[in-house]
DNA sequence: GTCTATACATTGATAGAC
DNA sequence: GTCTATCAATGTATAGAC
């Protein structure tokens, strides 16, 4: 629904959500300058005024977006207060509520991701200047010492990282296809998408099948 | 690498295969039908011929690729002879074997969910129609008869199916973002990719933490 | 079935007045 | 900083000869 030209904020900051909102919907060969600008209620010129051109315009929405979500999530993975389970727990649910509350990230994830990721390298060099912990060694290091101290199962941490990602992201990622596929409506996606975080949890606490016997 | 007109195959296929890797690689939008005219060795009239327009074309690419991944792996989930264990390991080895040996369709999945799957029910209605025995419900039927006999955990047949594409297919479609935060160059994140399947049934069958006491 | 030629719309981008 | 006016390039799609 493109909303006509509400002035509301300073005319960059309107280009950026206006773009935002298109990049997220239709990618960057999908997304119009003239519908940005349109949206943002200003002339197509200030595109080109205020960002280079329609890629530096892309980077900078791409890149505050990544910054938005890792300046919010990795504190998550380096606090050390909490019991093993309930700091992996809190990583995933970190990620369940900010993909539940921020679609448009969500969107635009997959539309780089789907191209191939040609823009990232560009994308994180901003974040990484913006973000200043963000460091995985640190994580999977701090995975590793959990190992050693007998807390988690012996293992590749990039695994252990790579399976939490994957159980709480990939539902979002993947929802159009699971609706269409499973027949499911809406309201029953959300519901599946409501139990997820206690199934994960479940999952990662006690595998999947029923248990004969214990090592 | 756009390589030019070799004369493999009839029109119609040739074009079919130009136009997968276009689409796969850059989207529907992104797409040129230039392009794939050339890279097909044909005219551009050929394409409006052989298809209605760009759209039918699209859905025709999709379709076709979405009836070989399924007609292919949707047999393995109703297999009754083996064990319960090897049943599901079976499904996440052919979704990962699959996926590994056809890149291009792991990119059409993702162009198509980036923009919202707005043309997957008009896809699955073609698959429907070629995969005769693709009914969801038995799969989830046959779920819930093996937590009721016992062999596994009790809960919604929907989130452990969930778990187990999630699991398999999101390093598929997060690789160039792993690649990038995770600092892995393609061999490194190959190396990952040859040990998931093992750490996948690892999971599944220990979930991820030391075990203190037994039920 | 395949091609040439072309219609027609839209695109990203810029020059220059205010 | 913001706008008007405009450009050259490129987009999808089609008409019509062969």
């Amino acid at each position: 629904m493109p909303r006509p030209a509400d002035q509301t904020g300073d005319t960059r900051t309107r280009i950026m959500e206006a773009a935002s909102s298109h990049f997220a919907e239709r990618g960057f060969d999908g997304a119009r300058t003239q519908a940005i600008a349109d949206e943002a209620g200003v002339n197509k010129a200030m595109l080109y005024y205020h960002f280079r051109d329609k890629e530096h315009l892309y980077i900078e929405i791409l890149s505050n977006n990544l910054i938005e979500i890792f300046s919010q999530i990795f504190p998550t993975f380096l606090q050390q207060e909490l019991p093993v389970r309930e700091r992996l727990l809190r990583i995933a649910a970190a990620y369940h509520l900010f993909l539940s509350t921020h679609p448009q990230l969500r969107a635009l994830i997959l539309q780089e991701l789907a191209v191939g990721g040609p823009r990232l390298g560009d994308v994180l060099e901003k974040v990484k200047g913006s973000v200043p912990g963000l460091d995985i060694e640190q994580v999977f290091m701090g995975i590793r010492s959990l190992m050693d101290s007998g807390e988690l199962r012996q293992g590749d941490p990039r695994q252990v990282l790579l399976h939490l990602l994957s159980l709480t992201i990939f539902p979002f990622f993947a929802r159009p296809l699971l609706e269409t596929i499973w027949g499911l409506s809406p309201p029953e996606f959300e519901e599946v998408m409501k139990d997820r975080p206690a199934a994960v949890a479940d999952l990662l606490d006690q595998g999947l099948f029923t248990r004969q016997e214990v090592r």
